[in-house]
DNA sequence: CATGTCACG
DNA sequence: GACGTACGTGACATGC
């Protein structure tokens, strides 16, 4: 790879690598692969690749001229002598990631680089004394991590101006003294004081009580180092800040020294040796073969440096415009700029059969469906679009015309005849089919009786990479337009440039060819552009995991819900809207005469102006529209203070409601084909990671009232079948408490007991009515992230006395307010949350300046990996469920709906028992084996001739 | 097109 | 010490 005459006079430049520390993040955000063995070695790949990377950048710039590779030899160091307790809260390590702790070294060997490691010694010390070894004799030096510790030591040599800096390869960036400051608000020299103050809950260095890295860089920064912020509290304000600081000045001393650097080790081999040279390829491909790395071995054999290499770490590249949405995020492949003048239309079967062994010569093909209306279950195809590279697409039209509005039909090929040439095409295991929310091509081609795979999916890649990253200006959406113009500064044409909108709009079986084919073909263009840039970000920001393990899978599995449907009885629909609007109509009498006139009920603005004005009933609210709330706590209210409007006003509004969304429109919602309603899932709907549900919404049929529940009867199975449901019992807080790890909680999940009055015993010490009700409404505040106010109004009562029942909860449950400080206080860091399963829900308004914004975020964030991983989990459960229910000979029940933490099937009643059986199972055990949960997941089963019925 | 309200987990 | 009263959604009606 390189000459030994690198010049002697050009400067050194050491490369440590923190391998430990490396190991770690390469499990977590990389899928669990195996290798021929059966031996997990997902993290050993991700190693594998990186150093690879390294090795190979010798010949750059700024690359290495050394490196080395550093690990903690033992869990004991001298500093356990100080502090027995330091580091004693580590978990140990994931069972899968175990045996891959020897494979690094075996990967480090058969790259032929020095593994250094010392009895007694962290990495970090070891790292530390040669770093400063290497710069005293003036080379420059890089460290290969992202400790926080090690920041301690970035900088320039006072005299020989050999430089000491970090790169974190996992978010491609570089950390100098500048991103020290930014990150600690403290010159790198002084991070050990911020550290010794915030403390570290992982490595259990305790700090001071109630500093967090705020207050203490604050505090640092202040007063120039911990001796004088410390020294000078006697003299602070009375405070809370005063009180800890002086008590907790044993602690902060303590762990000053428990976060120095030892920086003056013996060092166990000589620097010189670490010198980097050509590496013999024997060795590395005997380690590549052994563990069925054969993307990097064909690499090796091809002779090309490196692996793939979408990541450029050279940050003046970075100049797209996704630069600041996407910090840290690698810069595009060159691609020409999109010209649609390129596009081809295919009219004849001799180009198209060209296009079609084009594309599979190219592998990995964009493939976009268009068709006469947006129902993917209800329009017919009109043509497609393929695209095999930049400015290599063309549009394949074969609905056009046929109206009488164009006289002349254009030439086109034969829909029958195009669809039968490009079937095993679309079908062939060996070429990547890539849509932007390809779930509704696959809608529309199943109609055709074509099954595409495999496919890949733009918008859900940009999902599990982007969750929640919008910001102002650049907007949080996964649609391709957006994308096109966040990340590639393109404006799509747009369907309303082509088809126009409102009363004019034409289907796009109208629209003339050639503008069709500009439109078309430029979204299968952009589409693989998109996947071009995207998919290579997922490896290097973690989102490979979720992306390959939960929501690829998932795609088809929806897709085939969306198309089952679900059967409603019209007629009890529509008796139901009967009797609804009869009720409707008594009530409004009612109302009138009590309100002395007629209005308009529904009009929350009059109604206010009723209430408050005329009737003169007191506490009317403005909000910041001029407007009166009558939501339904001000009409409770209002009830309970004697006003017999407000029943009445509630009662109508209920009645309203299910008329206008459930019974009329569902009716409407019937495809005349199938006789169904048939919803679409999104799948990038909610920020979370669940899934949403639109048009019509099946997440939100009435269930909670007895008159909302009559809705849920007229959900039925075909004659002769049941609906099933199938629901996670408390699992958002069977998460908490395994993610909190509580163990009074996970033992009273573990004995089945009901956890509400679990609750009530261990907070008010008896289980009553009353104290099950608080205790339950508590629990769910803790899911969603608690303030005294939000709880106070819940209960009924004054923020103090919510405040003190918090306090109580906390000191009960101290898990839980570790979990909320330690989640809030990772997103504030990273700027994102994640669920057990590595889904990532981005919150760029955590540091708001607006603590309304910034507060909001918080509680947010406390939410999204509990919601997020109990969306991950039925995910799994869906993605296994026909698989399992086909083993076990049950080919005839469907999956029909998805509710959060319900399934709903379709099957034959003689099935129930033994399907009951096998959808239990696999939903309780739909985490494993990637994540255990130290609770069970319980599962409740019911079934009958209605939704209703079944639960 | 924004706002208020209310259906669900 | 202020914020303004819990997390995540989608549909409908009103009114500008």
């Amino acid at each position: 790879m390189a000459e030994n005459e690198k010049a002697n006079d050009t400067k050194q430049h050491l490369y440590l690598v923190d391998g430990s520390a490396y190991i770690f993040r390469a499990y977590h955000r990389l899928p669990p692969l195996t290798n021929p063995e059966g031996t997990p070695v997902g993290a050993v790949y991700g190693y594998t690749t990186m150093l690879w990377k390294l090795a190979d950048d010798l010949d750059q710039a700024d690359g290495p001229t050394h490196l080395a590779v550093i690990f903690d030899k033992s869990s004991h160091s001298f500093r356990n002598d100080i502090y027995p307790d330091y580091k004693a809260h580590r978990p140990p390590p994931p069972e899968d990631l175990e045996p891959q702790f020897p494979l690094i070294r075996d990967a480090t060997r058969a790259f032929s680089l020095p593994c250094i490691e010392e009895e007694g010694l962290e990495a970090d010390d070891l790292i530390a004394s040669y770093a400063r070894a290497a710069q005293n004799q003036g080379w420059d030096v890089t460290i290969v991590s992202s400790d926080k510790d090690l920041m301690q030591i970035v900088g320039t040599h006072d005299e020989n101006g050999a430089s000491i800096d970090m790169l974190d390869t996992m978010k491609s960036a570089r950390i100098g003294p500048a991103e020290v400051e930014e990150k600690f608000g403290v010159p790198p020299h002084l991070v050990g004081d911020v550290l010794a103050l915030m403390g570290d809950s992982v490595d259990n260095i305790p700090g001071i009580y109630g500093i967090g890295p705020k207050t203490a860089s604050k505090l640092i920064a202040e007063n120039g180092s911990l001796t004088a912020a410390l020294d000078q509290a006697p003299d602070m304000k009375k405070s809370k800040l005063k009180e800890r600081l002086i008590e907790g000045r044993g602690d902060a001393e303590l762990s000053r020294v428990l976060v120095t650097l030892k920086e003056d080790c013996d060092l166990p081999q000589p620097l010189e040796e670490f010198k980097l040279d050509t590496i013999p390829v024997e060795p590395l491909k005997a380690f590549l073969e052994q563990h069925g790395f054969t993307s990097l071995l064909r690499r090796l054999s091809d002779g090309r440096g490196s692996p793939d290499r979408p990541t450029q770490l050279d940050p003046a590249k970075k100049q797209n415009a996704s630069a600041k949405a996407n910090e840290g995020a690698p810069s595009l492949p060159d691609m020409p700029k999109v010209d649609r003048k390129t596009y081809e239309c295919v009219q004849t079967l001799d180009r198209l059969e060209h296009w079609i062994a084009k594309c599979r010569k190219a592998r990995e093909i964009a493939v976009d469906t268009e068709t006469s209306a947006l129902d993917a279950l209800q329009s017919d195809l009109v043509g497609i679009s393929l695209a095999t590279g930049p400015n290599d697409a063309c549009y394949i039209p074969f609905g056009h015309g046929g109206n009488d509005l164009l006289s002349d039909k254009p030439e086109q090929i034969d829909r029958t005849e195009a669809l039968h040439l490009l079937k095993p095409l679309l079908e062939d295991e060996a070429v990547l089919k890539i849509g932007q929310n390809i779930k509704y091509d696959l809608n529309v081609l199943a109609r055709y009786d074509i099954h595409v795979a495999p496919i890949d999916d733009t918008m859900i890649l940009s999902f599990a990479l982007d969750a929640g990253r919008g910001e102002q200006g650049i907007g949080g959406g996964h649609g391709m337009d957006e994308l096109a113009l966040k990340h590639f500064d393109h404006a799509c044409l747009t369907f309303k440039e082509v088809c126009g909108a409102g009363r004019k709009a034409i289907a796009f079986g109208e629209v003339p060819l050639d503008k069709a084919t500009e439109y078309a073909a430029e979204d299968a263009d952009v589409t693989w552009r998109l996947h071009r840039y995207l998919k290579p970000r997922l490896p290097i920001e973690g989102g490979t995991r979720v992306y390959e393990r939960v929501d690829r899978p998932l795609i088809p599995v929806v897709a085939q819900m969306e198309r089952h449907g679900i059967k409603v009885d019209r007629e009890q629909l529509a008796k139901l809207s009967e009797e609804f609007a009869a009720q409707t109509e008594l009530l409004e009498k009612e109302i009138f005469e009590l309100a002395g006139q007629e209005f308009t009920v529904g009009s929350p603005k009059q109604l206010g102006e009723i209430l408050f004005d005329k009737l003169g009933y007191q506490g009317g609210k403005k909000g910041k529209s001029g407007q009166y709330a009558t939501g339904l706590a001000v009409l409770e209210r209002l009830s309970d203070e004697g006003a017999p409007i407000a029943n009445k006003v509630l009662e109508w509004r209920q009645l309203t409601k299910l008329k206008s969304t459930y019974t009329d429109a569902l009716q409407a919602a019937i495809n005349p084909e199938t006789g169904r309603v048939h919803t679409s899932y999104s799948l990038v709907g909610a920020q979370t990671g669940r899934l949403s549900s639109t048009d019509p919404n099946l997440q939100n049929i009435p269930i909670r009232t007895a008159i909302g529940r009559q809705i849920r009867e007229a959900f039925v199975p075909e004659e002769g079948n049941v609906l099933l449901a199938a629901d996670y019992s408390q699992i958002e807080l069977r998460l908490a408490a395994h993610m909190a790890d509580v163990d009074t909680l996970k033992q009273a999940f573990a004995n089945g007991e009901d956890i509400h009055a679990r609750t009530a015993q261990e907070m008010f010490g008896e289980v009553n009515r009353d104290t099950r009700g608080q205790a339950k409404t508590i629990n769910f505040a803790i899911l969603y992230g608690i303030s005294r106010w939000g709880l106070a109004g819940r209960l009924g009562t004054d923020a103090d006395t919510a405040q003190d029942m918090i306090e109580t909860y906390f000191k009960r449950f101290p898990g839980i307010q570790k979990y909320i400080m330690d989640t809030t206080e990772f997103v504030r860091e990273n700027g994102y949350s994640e669920t057990l399963f590595g889904r990532k829900t981005w919150f760029p308004r955590i540091k708001s300046k607006n603590p309304n914004e910034r507060q909001g975020s918080e509680r947010a964030a406390i939410n999204a990996p509990i919601q997020g991983t109990s969306a991950d989990i039925i995910k799994r459960a869906m993605v296994r469920m026909m698989p399992a229910l086909d083993a076990a000979g049950l080919s005839h029940v469907r999956m029909l709906l998805q509710v959060h933490d319900e399934l709903v099937f379709e099957l034959p009643e003689g099935d129930v028992a033994q399907a009951s059986e096998v959808i239990a199972q696999t939903m309780s055990n739909a985490a494993a084996p990637a994540v255990r949960i130290d609770v069970p997941l319980a599962v409740d089963i019911g079934s009958g001739k209605s939704w209703g019925a079944a639960h």
